[in-house]
DNA sequence: TTTTGAGTTGTTCGA
DNA sequence: GTCGAACAACTCAAA
């Protein structure tokens, strides 16, 4: 009789899932094992800031323990430093091996470089679709560019094991094995806007790779409007492996192929691009882990930041004056999300216009986001700072005005996250402090006191980031 | 080794 | 209001 050990930390799936199959392949008596660890768990939590992510972690640890008892298996929650756990676990049962899937992110390495040198662990593929070692250049060198990156992972035959993608039989679970109770300090709210779990990640995707206006065949038009669900608000799923990487890249692929038409493919396509972005991420920080906390770029390490604190709490409030940038800062706070050209916006007015050092912006996030993913928000806070792989044109500087009347142009996004502006008319609403103040008086909005004035002027700001970006590449 | 073409997502200014 | 050019130079990838 063999035991193994599946040690599950951001695979939350039984479906497509190739450490499971390795861990089942390999032993009569499987042990589904979640470590709660407080090395995460502490350093996410500012506060309560994290306090929607791990509800959303532990429904979908409550659900996949539901899952597997229907299979006659069960899951079991260790909390603690995972090599201590895990070796007393296997010692306890007799455990000979540990499965899991492979994950770059540095402080994932170091824990489980530790965890291999008190146990047999098996480090599975899966997080991506091509693992960071498999899309390198002729020379054995990795990608530092998106696009050549494309091309390669593309010209890539696509791995699909048969049988894989269908949820396995799982084998039963020691009885002896104690598990611990998931008391999250606050739970989701019933209408939250993302429910976990592995049924609810395939019914999202299946909606969104049907035919409709807001699906995957118009999502090159509608992926810029925040006003509008012309995403595919996967992002959770794919974060806590509730979806795999390859079950969304079939779909994507799938659906080019059977597109109707040129723009359908297009769409298709484009969604598929981002999600070898997710890809090209994963693999950067994988080969390149000090980017972690350090710009990418050297020329741009010695950049002179303002670092204002006033400011900073005015961006994470939503109250910089600036229309668009707090409603995105606003959707953040209340749901957990943000629609992706949002995160450019917030991402280029902390960097461009505050002149804060992206790394505050990079841990809100993390703190915040449902979807966090170190690699992904790294690299995206990263390229808004103009410090990361894809050099960006150091003039390319977002307007937040401007931003909000092309991307926003209705204002539906603006009122409904900032209600106060909720009358003002659509020529002032992503710039309000221009309203006549008989204006404002008379809709109730007087800026400065029912709304913010901006915490910086947009042109002054610009002139401002170009000088500091400068001062750096000549230091450098 | 050298050369060549290209590089996610913009803004501003002046005609 | 619309349109095209300027905004710099640099690094990467591949031939």
């Amino acid at each position: 009789m063999t035991t193994a050990i599946w040690w599950i930390r951001r695979d939350l799936r039984l479906a497509d899932n190739q450490a499971l199959h390795a861990a089942i392949a390999a032993a009569d008596q499987l042990i589904p094992v979640f470590v709660l660890d407080p090395t995460i768990l502490k350093s996410e939590q500012v506060g309560d800031a994290a306090w929607r992510r791990v509800a959303f972690l532990f429904g979908g640890l409550r659900l996949l323990d539901a899952e597997l008892r229907a299979r006659g298996s069960r899951l079991v929650i260790l909390q603690g430093n995972p090599t201590e756990e895990l070796a007393k676990l296997a010692s306890e049962t007799g455990a000979t091996a540990v499965f899991a899937e492979e994950d770059p992110w540095p402080y994932a390495r170091s824990r489980d470089a530790a965890v291999a040198t008190a146990l047999r662990l098996h480090l599975v593929a899966g997080l991506t679709v091509h693992p960071p070692d498999a899309v390198l250049k002729a020379d054995g060198t990795p990608y530092t560019v998106f696009t050549p990156f494309l091309r390669a992972w593309k010209s890539r035959p696509l791995p699909v094991p048969g049988g894989l993608l269908e949820p396995p039989s799982v084998p039963p679970v020691p009885q002896q094995v104690a598990s611990l109770p998931l008391h999250a300090e606050r739970e989701l709210p019933p209408n939250a806007l993302f429910v976990p779990g592995e049924a609810e990640a395939q019914r999202r995707l299946g909606i969104f790779l049907a035919d409709h206006d807001l699906g995957i065949y118009h999502y090159a038009e509608n992926r810029d409007r925040p006003d509008m669900e012309g995403t595919s608000q996967l992002s959770p799923y794919l974060r806590f492996g509730m979806l795999s990487a390859r079950q969304v890249i079939v779909g994507a692929l799938r659906k080019a192929d059977d597109a109707p038409d040129e723009q359908d493919r297009h769409g298709a396509d484009t969604w598929l691009n981002e999600l070898v972005w997710r890809e090209f991420y994963i693999s950067i920080q994988a080969h390149f882990p000090e980017t972690a906390d350090h710009s990418f770029r050297r020329d741009l390490q010695a950049i002179a930041w303002e670092n204002d604190e006033a400011a900073f709490e005015a961006w994470c409030a939503g109250q910089t004056g600036y229309p668009i940038v707090d409603a995105a800062m606003r959707q953040l706070w209340q749901t957990g999300w943000m629609h992706n050209r949002a995160r450019m916006i917030v991402a280029s007015f902390l960097v461009k216009d505050l002149l804060i050092d992206w790394r505050w912006g990079e841990r809100w996030f993390m703190q915040h986001l449902l979807d966090a993913d170190p690699s992904s928000n790294n690299g995206g806070w990263q390229w808004s700072a103009g410090t990361g792989t894809d050099a960006t044109p150091y003039f390319r500087i977002f307007n937040p005005i401007l931003q909000g009347r092309k991307h926003d142009p209705e204002g539906v996004y603006v009122r409904s996250w900032v209600p106060e502006l909720a009358h003002v008319p659509l020529r002032y609403l992503h710039a309000p402090w221009e309203m006549p103040t008989d204006l404002q008086a008379a809709i109730g909005c007087r800026v400065g006191h029912d709304y913010p004035f901006p915490v910086v002027d947009h042109g002054w700001a610009r002139e401002r980031v170009l000088a500091a970006y400068a001062r750096s590449r000549s230091a450098g």
